[in-house]
RNA sequence: GCAGCCGUAGCUCAAUUGGAUAGAGCAUCUGACUACGGAUCAGAAGGUUGGGGAUUCGAACUCCUCCGGCUGCACCA
């Protein structure tokens, strides 16, 4: 089932290829504003420049070779040259009832299926998660959902930091101040307590400072008691991380954190110097970029003069397991936007040392303090992940209690997660990505406006119309559209399809839920202007039809959010 | 110092990547409630897109130049 952007599209392409005008010209975009039609084309305007022609001329010559009668309109030109184009209602009701028939509401699997990583979230083991591992989170899941809706073969990894420096503090604390109750009752509380408390003891004493280092130093030679100590404290991170994705209702296919690859490291860095790669400088182990000119000064370390490796070595590693073990086309990296540089280095190195598959750095904006500084991890003044998520539960729950008392307290109970949780999931997705942000309570917990309970809000609406219809839609209805409202509506049901693609050619979940916004404030609309239940029976048999689907429409969408839809709210 | 990102309504953000009169939400104001659930709808007001210049039919977007903010840049991850 072709949407209309691909109709119009396809014959656009056929009236320039008779006009002997190149082809690739033939773009239509939804129209900037529905005064001037449903889709528009600037073909004219583009084709009038580069064969300096008067654009509203060569217009007409198009209009001339251009047969859209049996779904538009008659096309229209208005201002320097554009070509507008209106839909026939006909075809319009046509569309949205084979839409209604159609488990993908009208998505086409893509044409050439990759298999893809995804290696997002990424928490450090001994410390929370905090609002900085928000945006690579709920990103990272999204573009995955939204990669396997589309007919990808997806798998997504949490490549957690379980290895690093800060064991040797860790260790050093597990040792000698360790509090089983409070390891029992917060684990991570209690790993951080033991990481500071060591932190702010080598500030004063050189002897923990030393001892903490020979800690550190017996790990990575694999000395048995501190290897036990250091897989408790994963597998104890990884309990409390695992509570935050359930809640979050986010799955990993891997969890293969940093201390996966520690054996690869050694035999990398040899073979990098074996086949000229890299090259010893200043005491360490390089590779250098000399024929990009951004990356000419710029080489990465993947050996310290001390013989330890890096960030930089670890990623290699885990390139060349990646491409070994899955075979990817593409690896997609949901990290933030500061460490640009880190992946244009490995990036480089990686296609030095042959790898074929298409690497992706998806960088996202930073989330600011009030002071509009980034919210360091190491401040440890940070919010906590969990708590913003109990936050958002709570004010989602005084919000349900004070608006629906009617409904019994355990079902208000997961009404409140719902919507709480998408409100959080949906202040992250519906922004771009790229856009630095203040941290703010009452902006990530906002549950008026442009939000997910307006979205909720319009699918609670459909459900409640169709208990009180006490029939589900016919499916064999005809939806005949007839007003206005409906209209819109159903045009913007049929770009679902339109939308959904958008998402992954820039990686941008924003225009989905933007979309989403728009289809809920359609339906808004709908509902005021056309009723239902108290139409004639066979104008309410296409609304609940229409009703049908737009909820739907919705649900998927905010699925491929990963939103879920209360029944009621 | 070099490089990258950014500056849009009072506030928080969009703008299909060069398209038409720059759009939403919040806040403010005016209407619609014994409601197919008002967590809604209809409307008003709010802008020299940081300043200046250039390119062209057309610029928030491209180029130049100032101003301001953030980030990264050799042994943390």
């Amino acid at each position: 089932m072709s949407t209309p952007q691909e109709l119009l599209t396809g014959r656009l392409r056929i009236a320039l290829a008779a006009l002997g005008l190149p082809q690739d010209k033939a773009v239509v975009v939804q129209a900037a504003d529905s005064r001037f039609g449903d889709y528009q084309t600037n073909a004219a305007m583009v084709l009038a420049k580069e064969t300096r022609r008067n654009p509203r001329e060569l217009a007409n010559e198009i209009l001339a070779a251009l047969d859209v009668a049996d779904f538009a309109d008659i096309p229209t030109i208005a201002g320097a040259g554009f070509v507008n184009f209106r839909l026939s209602d006909v075809f319009i009701s046509k569309h949205v009832t084979s839409l209604a028939a159609d488990p993908r509401l009208g998505n086409a699997l893509t044409p050439s299926p990759k298999r893809i990583l995804v290696d997002f979230s990424s928490p450090n083991v001994a410390k929370p998660m905090h609002v900085g591992h928000i945006r690579s989170t709920i990103l990272g899941d999204c573009l995955a959902r939204v990669a396997r809706f589309l007919g990808h073969d997806v798998v997504t990894d949490n490549h957690i930091g379980d290895w690093g420096t800060q064991f040797g503090k860790v260790i050093y604390g597990w040792k000698h101040f360790l509090d089983p109750v409070a390891l029992e009752s917060d684990a991570i509380r209690e790993l951080v307590r033991l990481y500071r408390h060591v932190t702010s003891l080598e500030e004063t004493d050189e002897d923990v400072r030393r001892t903490a280092r020979e800690e550190l130093v017996k790990l990575q030679s694999g000395d048995p008691e501190n290897l036990a100590i250091w897989k408790q404290t994963v597998d104890l991170s990884w309990r409390e991380f695992q509570k935050l994705y359930d809640e979050l209702d986010i799955r990993f296919d891997e969890r293969l954190g940093e201390s996966s690859y520690n054996d690869l490291l050694a035999p990398l860095c040899h073979s990098l110097k074996a086949r000229g790669l890299a090259e010893e400088s200043e005491g360490a182990l390089c590779i250098f970029f000399r024929d990009i000119p951004a990356l000419a000064e710029k080489p990465a370390i993947i050996r310290k003069t001390d013989g330890g490796f890096l960030y930089a070595t670890t990623d290699l590693a885990t390139i060349e397991y990646r491409t070994k073990r899955w075979q990817p086309d593409a690896i997609w990296y949901v990290v933030g936007a500061p460490q640009a540089l880190h992946f244009h280095q490995i990036f480089a190195a990686a296609c030095l040392m042959g790898c074929s598959s298409e690497l992706r750095h998806i960088a996202f904006g930073s989330i600011l303090g009030e002071d509009r500084k980034i919210m360091k991890t190491r401040s440890g003044e940070n919010v906590g992940l969990a708590e913003v998520l109990t936050e958002a539960v709570e004010r989602a729950r005084k919000m349900v209690e004070a608006r629906s008392e009617t409904i019994p307290a355990e079902v208000r109970e997961d009404i409140a997660r719902t919507i709480g949780l998408g409100a959080v999931k949906y202040a992250e997705l519906s922004q771009n990505r790229l856009t630095d942000y203040v941290f703010s309570w009452d902006k990530l917990l906002a549950l008026d406006g442009n939000t997910a309970p307006y979205l909720q809000n319009a699918y609670v609406r459909i459900r409640s119309i169709f208990r009180r219809a006490g029939e589900d839609a016919d499916p064999s209805t005809s939806l005949t559209i007839s007003d206005p409202a409906e209209r819109a509506l159903a045009l913007k049901l049929l770009q679902y399809p339109e939308t959904v693609p958008l998402v992954l050619e820039d990686f941008r979940p924003n225009l989905l839920a933007n979309y989403l916004y728009e289809l809920a404030n359609a339906f808004h609309s709908f509902y005021e202007a056309c009723p239902v239940l108290k139409s004639t029976p066979e104008i309410r048999a296409v609304r609940l039809g229409i009703c049908a689907l737009t909820g739907r429409t919705l649900a998927h969408g905010l699925s491929l959010l990963g939103i879920r839809c209360p029944e009621q709210m």
